[in-house]
DNA sequence: GCATATTTGTCCGTATGTATA
DNA sequence: CTATACATACGGACAAATATG
C-alpha cells in the first residue's frame, strides 16, 4: 500500500501542537487525531508513523504509542503487529454491520420511551431545532452534527452510559465512511423533516410510530451509503 | 486507603510468566492480569503498582503500562492520575446500569430470533447442556461460566460483533460483582431450569416467549445479586 | 503547614525482532 | 538473500505529583 503520498496532514497536525490542554498527555494526543480522523484531514489507510507523528506533535514514542492504544480500541486506528499503525478503512461489510447495530440499540431505546425523563426529550428538540438552524445558514458541517446529536439523543433514551459510549464510537467510526460522500449537503440535509416527524411522535409517546420511522429512516440512510460506496470503489482489495 | 493487606496475589501473579505465549506482550500481560482480577484473585480495590506487578511478571514499566490501559479500557481497572491504578469496585448504581444495559441488549437480539440462523441456536443448546453435565459432576464455577456461555449465545442473535464484544466486557465486569457472593452454587444453579425453558422458546421461534422469559429472569438475578450486595456492604463511602 | 519519601508521568537511547524492497 | 526501515521492548533518567510523617 502507498499509504501518503502528499503527506500535507503532517503541517497541519502541528498546529494543533498547543491546542493539547489538559488531561493525560496521552489522552489529549489521541483527542487531537481522534479529531483529525473523524474530519477526515488523515484519510483511511494513511500510515502513522511513530517517529513523524511524535516528531510534529512534540512528544515521545512512549506517549504516542499510548495514545494509538486508545484510538485502536475505538477502531479508528488498526494495528499490524510489527508493521504500525494505520487509519482504518471501512469496506462495505462494515457499514452493513454498522447499521444493524443502529437499528438494533436506536429501536431499544425508543421502546424505552416511556421511562424516559422529559428532559431527554426536549434535548432531542434542541438537536432537531440546531439542525434546521445551520441549514437555513447553509452551514452542511453542522447540520451533519446536529443529526449525529439527534440520534446520541435517542439512544439516552435507555439511560445507559456504556451503550452511549458505544454509540459514540460507532458514529465516529460511520464518519470515516461519510467522507467518500463528495457532497455532505445531499446527504444528511433531507433528515431534516424526518427529524422533525420522528420528534413529534416521541413527543406524543407514540413509541409504535418512532419504531417505524427510525427504522426506516436508518434503512434509507444505509443504502444510500451504500450505494456511493460501491460508485466510489468499484473493485477494492 | 489500605490497598492490600496479604499480598499473596503477587507470588501467584509470577506463576503465570510462562503462560505468556503469542501476541503482543502488552496484550499477554492484559490477558494475564485480566483472568486473575475476573477470577477474584487479585480483590477489587487493590492498588497495581507499576514497579512491583512489573517485577512479578518480568516486563518494563513501558509495556506494563500499556497492558493497564487496555484494561482501564475494559472498566476492569480505574487509572487515577498521578496516583495508580485499582482493581475496579463495583457500586450498587453499577450492578444497576449493567442489568438495564443486558435487559436492553438480549432482549432486542431476542426480537432477532426470526432472522438467525439456526446454528446459533444450536450453540444455546450446547451451553444449556454444558451447564447441566456441570451441574450433575458439582462443579459450580463450569455451572457458572456455561451460565455466560448462554447469554452470549443470545446475544449472537443479533449477529453484530461489535454488540458482542461490548457485552463479553459486561460480563467481565459483572464478575466483580459475582465475587460478593459467598456460595456461587446458590446463584447459578437455579437458573439451569429456566436456560432450559428460554432454550424450548427459542427452538420453537416464540419471540414473545422468550423476550419475557428473558426479563423476568434478568430482573431477579438483578435482585438478587443487589440483595447480597447489601449485606456484604451497609455503609459504603 | 512543612519537609520528605514514594510513585507516577514522560522522555531518551538502544538492542532485538520483523516485514518488505 | 541481503539490506533497509520500522516497530517492539527494555532500562535508565529526571520531573512532577502525591502521600506520609
Amino acid at each position: 500500500m502507498s499509504t501518503s503520498a502528499p503527506r500535507s496532514w503532517i503541517a497541519e497536525l502541528e498546529q494543533d501542537k498547543d491546542l493539547l490542554g489538559r488531561g493525560s498527555t496521552a489522552e489529549r494526543v489521541a483527542g487531537v487525531l481522534r479529531e483529525r480522523v473523524t474530519q477526515g484531514h488523515i484519510p483511511p489507510g494513511t500510515q502513522l508513523s511513530e517517529e513523524v507523528v511524535g516528531a510534529a506533535l512534540g512528544v515521545s514514542r512512549n506517549t504516542l504509542r499510548e495514545a494509538f492504544r486508545l484510538l485502536t480500541h475505538e477502531r479508528l486506528l488498526v494495528h499490524a503487529l510489527n508493521r504500525g499503525v494505520f487509519v482504518r478503512t471501512l469496506d462495505a461489510d462494515d457499514v452493513v454491520e454498522l447499521y444493524r447495530l443502529r437499528r438494533l440499540v436506536e429501536g431499544a431505546a425508543v421502546r424505552e420511551l416511556a421511562g424516559a425523563p422529559t428532559r431527554v426529550i426536549e434535548a432531542i428538540r434542541t438537536s432537531v431545532e440546531e439542525g434546521e438552524r445551520a441549514a437555513a445558514d447553509q452551514r452542511w458541517p453542522d447540520v451533519a452534527t446536529a443529526d449525529l446529536h439527534f440520534h446520541r439523543g435517542i439512544i439516552r433514551l435507555a439511560g445507559s452510559p456504556r451503550l452511549e459510549e458505544l454509540m459514540l464510537r460507532v458514529h465516529a467510526e460511520l464518519r470515516l465512511a461519510f467522507h467518500v460522500m463528495d457532497d455532505p449537503r445531499r446527504f444528511h440535509a433531507p433528515y431534516l423533516t424526518r427529524n422533525r416527524e420522528l420528534l413529534a411522535a416521541l413527543e406524543s409517546r407514540d413509541t409504535q410510530q418512532a419504531e417505524l420511522l427510525l427504522s426506516v429512516y436508518l434503512a434509507d440512510a444505509e443504502r444510500q451509503l451504500l450505494r456511493t460506496f460501491d460508485d466510489a470503489r468499484p473493485l477494492a482489495p
